[in-house]
DNA sequence: CGGTTTTTTGAAAGGGCTCAAGATCCGTGG
DNA sequence: CCACGGATCTTGAGCCCTTTCAAAAAACCG
């Protein structure tokens, strides 16, 4: 659990990397806006919608998706506590994908006028933001590797450590097991795999020793094999804070 | 060609997107380092290398890409004229790939340390730089939709659109057609394709019409059918700039 | 409980890969 | 301006990982 949930969502997740001047605090307060509660299956926005507002997850879990012509849908990313939701679509006039509840949650919702006031009157949050975008391109790219040029196995190797791996820094105390707020078939989606085979890999993986899934609870049991399976390499999702401007 | 090739490259490539300041013009052209030239294959970076600068590509096409345990590659990203280099590695304190010259060309050199003072003392420039690191994302998403749920033809068809959607931007009059400094081989890698598999699925994309291949001079016969079989959505590399702080 | 959503399993088909070997193209040096 | 050697492009054949299609068992939710 998140260790102050009480609090302002985006001093929360801002403030996890950077300490944050009292003056920025107060800018993060004055952008926030009303909760909003989901329940799984809940659809946030859809693809085409205009993109008024952006969010932060406060918690749950969330997915962005895309459906194909042929009838196939892609899953773009999945949003856990802390993340940002909406942020690389400023560039945008309309949303590029479909949000949904993975399982029921709380988002945060705040005006993405925000975003001016906070590049006018804060270049040290403003890095931040900016570096959180990059973050997150570098993750993607670990991705789209893992897709394009691994087997099955691999893939899912690397996309279970990735989950662990962002969820941590948030609940370190999970340890190697956690709920999956995700169907095969969605997982499936996100690696362009079929549900089904989906399914078998992770038997194999289950015979194997790798992981242990009981119900939709996933543990790790040998993170270092996974490591080797997935050539996965852990960002630590940790940012070089040493640009930045001073104020 | 670049209609300013003897100007600052990061007010050409800017100033594409939004009216400068004689001030952003100003600061803009103080970071400005020298220009480098490479050949084909020549290596701009190794993945791991420490990251002091980044790049703008003046001429010529670059491309990054990692390498699998097995052996595989994979092309994370195509640079053209105009685009920048390293700047979402600015989290980074390495590099997270190798970067190396697809064909001759050269890169203008600029200290990282230049975005510091772009952060702090312009608000509109910084997010400009923003946001062309969200379009890219928002392209990096299409492209993962496309290897990850698409066969050959579609990924191909798809890459080419993308392709020509970047560079008409900076050179509209290429028309239709273009040369493909690349081989068979690292669009293979780009796509998650064997090269031996894209050479076969060219070929029947070329006997069915909807492209010719000369040497390496690509031409796309049939863009609406192209767009059918992908899916491709022009994000016309437009930015919406009404969010923009004034100063 | 009763209906819906997931998970499982089998069998068969298919797209893309591997391995191999020849044909071409191209830059470079003489 | 021609020849040489490496890089690229081609093509064939067989194999393998994933997908499809179907259908039954289990798990979940209100």
């Amino acid at each position: 659990m998140a260790a102050a949930a009480n609090q302002s969502c985006l001093i929360g997740k801002l403030g996890h990397y950077l300490e944050l001047m009292p003056r920025d605090e107060a800018l993060l307060a004055a952008c926030e806006g009303e909760e909003l509660e989901f329940r799984k299956r809940n659809i946030v926005r859809r693809e085409g919608e205009e993109i008024d507002y952006l969010f932060v997850v406060q918690t749950g879990w969330f997915y962005g998706f895309t459906l194909l012509p042929s009838g196939k849908r892609q899953v773009h990313r999945i949003f856990f506590p802390g993340d940002f939701i909406g942020t690389h679509e400023i560039v945008c006039t309309s949303a590029t994908y479909d949000i949904t509840a993975a399982s029921s949650g709380v988002l945060c919702r705040f005006d993405k006028s925000c975003m001016r006031d906070i590049f006018l009157s804060s270049p040290r949050l403003t890095a931040l933001i900016y570096s959180l975008e990059a973050l997150e391109q570098i993750s993607q790219d670990d991705r789209l590797r893992a897709i394009a040029r691994m087997d099955a196995e691999g893939r899912l190797a690397h996309f279970f450590l990735q989950i662990f791996s962002r969820i941590r820094i948030t609940e370190p105390e999970i340890g190697n097991s956690l709920r999956l707020e995700m169907s095969q078939e969605l997982i499936g989606d996100a690696l362009g795999l079929t549900g089904i085979h989906v399914n078998r890999t992770l038997k194999a993986m289950t015979k194997a020793g790798l992981i242990e899934l009981e119900g939709s609870q996933l543990t790790l049991l040998d993170e270092k094999q996974l490591k080797a399976l997935s050539d996965f390499d852990d960002r630590h999702y940790q940012i070089d804070i040493g640009w930045f401007p001073e104020l």
